[in-house]
DNA sequence: CTGAAAGCGCTTACAG
DNA sequence: CTGAAAGCGCTTACAG
């Protein structure tokens, strides 16, 4: 309420002609209060529409029943991703199983995610933590694991894993799949455009990438891999870097649709046929790759079944203190008419 | 910290040689402390890791620096649409210039929007509430009205807009404009799918579009409007609906680019072509209306914006007690091939 | 089964 | 400019 009095628990309680202590017993489902005097104190709470206050509560039991989700910071860049959109989607739609709220970081400055995660600790306003993302020697992580902070990754991690509760999709897997694929319907010179370089999920895929190589005797060509943005621009502008080599990459992995298509698009104003030239495959999954005008072949990750394990995996690790638990969310390619044999 | 004791701001004043209520004063940056003994407690504090405690903080005056957002329940059908997913974007864009948190929702049960409202005010939990969409005689708006408790919406109201902070297209004109396009490419027989016909954004646009016919001496015909969720099936099967009807339309408006890319697939596997035989037209501009097979005529609502205004004017309401401030965002309609005439 | 009292960690009016 | 004390609204060990 704005001025209006909030309604406390010693009002219920004298209503009831209880103690305040009664009250709170109530709210918390002991056992032992007897029936008749619950059922009295519930109807007065419900008559004076009471709600425990929750800071008050939280300070006293130190419990929020909430948890903190960390986007990444500035993420004009990732969060135009789809896949964060969708992973928090799961994520919701996990914590509406449980009885937790969702406290979600307004991240200012780059790189400033350590902090925001401090403060929510330092400050009790949460009990757990998600990542959406994880970086190489993340100090988040490295953070969280140190305090023995209940969190959850969405991704994989490189410091300590064996403490670490983590879901994810092979990346590594499903790269050196998607590359295989490009390589099966006969090409020789692939490219490869991912994400930020620093993410684990860009190492995994470039890994699972060079071993598909590897295994068919294709020298790994440093010149052909990009890293950018998740956005159609980054895509376009690579597809015409690529476009002036003197040989021309013949099959292209992408790290997202959108990017993908941005590639396509420019390959197609350059009069460079896809597939025929250049085979397209990438991440994601998105509507785009499905109904564009050339079907993308893609890699469906299931953020929405990620963000939502991630969510009941943290509940877990908060009531009974799982650590170290990793689960795995299995993928799927779709392959399209971008990498047509 | 987890087990290890949280540093209070005694311990702070302690090491410091002060009382804790000097700390207070440094931590709210109280004019009246000396500058000397304010570097001194900093410096203790940053030495200790110390964050203030946000529900002590919060319990003692009376204020979160947490903001609620409504997300409408189950929506599964809601947050499918993109628009969700852009308008939170904007909205913690919107927070990010401010220093609140944002604390969302996890619906459970449909139409619950209110108890999850009450149990964020009464309990506490924030000073403020963004409604991400509004629904006829919304009791949610009624009841925040009448608490006069700060909110924004995004959207509309139909009731005592005089007192409610609003930010909205104006949809009405937008809808007017699409159906007169359509009209003016030569098309007489125009149907229209709308999503739950209860949201008040259906209403205005369904107004608009009734205008549009009246004003070219159409006759509004109720067979040929059609509400439904936002996905692609509904757009699928009003198609197919559509097709077997004596008299063809040859012109339809939908409420979002997905229903549209639906009920285009659907007609073109039935023979019937766009925009030849069947003139469509959409709302939210995504990028399946831009890339699609068939190019999609669609309107940009500019949800991100949307988004961040509400929580700007939030803010205002929060801290300059606003009320009743309405704010338009300008829309776009992108013609594309799907209503070429 | 229930109550009185102390405590959670902050803020602020009051006094100096 | 600074401190002691009371208070925010809950919970819980203790006593009965």
């Amino acid at each position: 309420m704005k001025k209006g009095k909030q309604v406390t628990a010693n009002d219920v309680a004298k209503l009831a002609g209880v103690s305040s202590s009664t009250v709170s017993r109530v709210i918390s489902d002991n056992p032992k209060i007897s029936k008749a005097t619950k059922m009295k104190v519930l109807k007065c709470m419900d008559e004076l529409g009471y709600y425990p206050n929750a800071n008050a509560r939280s300070l006293a039991i130190k419990k929020t029943g909430t948890i903190g989700i960390i986007i990444p910071t500035t993420s004009e860049d990732y969060f135009s991703n789809p896949f964060f959109s969708e992973a928090l989607r799961g994520i919701i739609k996990g914590a509406s199983n449980s009885s937790y709220d969702l406290l979600v970081s307004t991240n200012t400055e780059k790189g400033e995610e350590l902090k925001i995660i401090e403060k929510f600790i330092k400050g009790s306003k949460v009990d757990g933590v998600i990542l959406m993302t994880s970086k190489v020697d993340d100090e988040c992580i490295e953070y969280l694991n140190r305090i023995d902070f209940p969190f959850s990754l969405i991704g994989s991690s490189n410091n300590g894993d064996e403490k670490i509760n983590q879901v994810d999709n092979d990346n590594f897997l499903a790269a050196y799949e998607l590359t295989k694929h490009i390589i099966d319907i006969g090409r020789k010179r692939i490219a490869m455009i991912v994400g930020d370089i620093d993410l684990i999920v860009s190492q995994k895929r470039v890994e699972g990438y060079k071993k598909a190589l590897m295994e068919s005797n294709i020298q790994f060509d440093e010149s052909l891999l990009f890293s950018g943005s998740f956005d159609e621009k980054t895509g376009h502008d690579y597809a015409r870097q690529i476009s002036k080599m003197e040989l021309l990459p013949d099959g292209l992995i992408v790290a997202d649709d959108l990017v993908a298509f941005g590639a396509v698009k420019a390959f197609e104003n350059l009069g460079i046929n896809i597939p025929e030239d250049i085979a397209v495959a990438s991440f994601n999954n998105s509507v785009l790759a499905k109904y564009s005008n050339i079907p993308l072949t893609s890699v469906d990750i299931n953020a929405i079944e990620l963000g939502r394990q991630a969510m009941n995996l943290l509940v877990e690790a908060i009531e009974n203190e799982v650590r170290g638990k990793q689960i795995s969310i299995p993928y799927i390619i779709y392959k399209r008419q971008s990498s047509k044999g």
